[in-house]
DNA sequence: AAAGCGGGGGG
DNA sequence: CCCCCAGCTTT
């Protein structure tokens, strides 16, 4: 029995039974698929349902404001997918009149959707034979057939995009590429994968060669940066203070409070003195209090961020605040902006109590 | 070719 | 607690 046999099988008799499973609605398909980036299922599930609820087609998305989207994306991370994805749902209800395209090779000029998302949507909706190469099919490949390049290398990508064509069966594509990843997150799983079982084993290189824990290879990951983020937290007369992030770095166009970054972390005495404090304010130490003792410590993938929160009883919003650069808002209206989760987890514990 | 970009779950 | 996961864009 040929490899995409197996497989497909396996796949009829064991796929989850998920929504996005439904359709072979274009945007539909590239609404998941966008969101299953870096993504598990069990993550991105309860977001696609509000999505296709809040936005039941590309039209909707299209006309809505991106505040509204990335605050409807907001603790899914990696938001530059919610930019992108407001960009395209805009010029294709705007420039295509609303209709997706229907190849890999058009898919792919589309922002947000590269090879593998243009793979899925061609093969899933239109059956187009291309294969699709996510972490799930790295894995799988790897360890049936026993490649050691490394997957994130330039060769291992160019290999492992070659062999999943070999490989993908060409009058199914759209059922076999499915069956290939949901092969690989339930069954050829990362850890402890169910080898006992496995329709592969006995052709597994692999299993074969005692190499599951090895395969697949990756090179190296980047190092973790460690930043010291100070938030100013102003509270007056049911007012406080945001700011949106702008330029290219991490939560671009999300909103947090007015932000003072130091080298290291500081005291409260420390705090007052530093040029970027005193550049922006001058407020008598009595009116700060630091908000948790102990720095907040957020890790994302490629950055440490070390977090004090400096809460500001204020008689009145100081003018420093009243620029284009700064939002004074109604306390409880805070709700309403897209937030990092690190700001979404302060805001839970400090009830902004006057 | 390498770096930047989030957040959650598992051992 | 540390370690793992991993697609697209920008540099």
């Amino acid at each position: 029995m040929k490899f995409y046999n197996l497989l497909i099988d396996w796949y009829l008799s064991n796929q989850r039974d998920l929504p996005w499973r439904k359709t072979k609605q274009p945007y539909h398909i590239w609404l998941s698929e966008i969101m299953l980036q870096q993504t598990r299922v069990a993550q991105g599930l309860p977001y696609y349902l509000r999505f296709v609820e809040e936005f039941p087609s590309v039209f909707d998305l299209a006309e809505a404001s991106e505040e509204k989207v990335l605050k409807l994306w907001q603790g899914l991370g990696y938001y530059s997918r919610a930019r992108n994805l407001h960009f395209t749902a805009k010029y294709v209800a705007n420039e295509l009149n609303g209709k997706f395209p229907h190849t890999y090779k058009e898919l792919k000029k589309l922002k947000g959707v590269g090879d593998y998302t243009a793979s899925a949507i061609a093969s899933i909706c239109f059956n187009e034979p291309v294969a699709v190469v996510d972490g799930n099919v790295y894995r799988v490949l790897s360890r049936v057939f026993g490649v050691d390049t490394p997957i994130n290398s330039t060769e291992g990508i160019k290999e492992f995009k070659n062999l999943a064509e070999e490989k993908l069966d060409k009058e199914n594509a759209s059922v076999y590429n499915q069956a290939i990843m949901e092969f690989g997150a339930l069954h050829c799983k990362p850890k402890n994968p169910y080898c006992i079982t496995c329709p592969f084993q006995a052709e597994c290189v692999a299993f074969q060669q005692g190499k599951i824990e090895e395969l697949p290879i990756k090179l190296k990951k980047t190092k973790v940066k460690t930043k010291h983020f100070n938030y100013l937290v102003v509270v007056s007369e049911g007012k406080t203070v945001i700011q949106q992030r702008r330029g290219n770095g991490i939560w671009k166009n999300l909103y947090q409070f007015p932000l003072i970054e130091t080298e290291k972390e500081v005291s409260k005495t420390q705090f007052l003195k530093e040029e970027n404090f005193l550049q922006l304010l001058s407020v008598p130490a009595e009116k700060v209090n630091l908000f948790n003792k102990k720095p907040i410590k957020h890790v994302l993938s490629h950055r440490k961020l070390m977090v004090k929160f400096w809460v500001m009883d204020l008689p009145e919003i100081s003018s420093a605040f009243k620029t284009k650069e700064f939002e004074v808002i109604q306390q409880e209206n805070i709700r309403l902006y897209p937030v990092p989760v690190l700001i979404e987890k302060f805001i839970e514990q400090f009830y902004f109590n006057k």
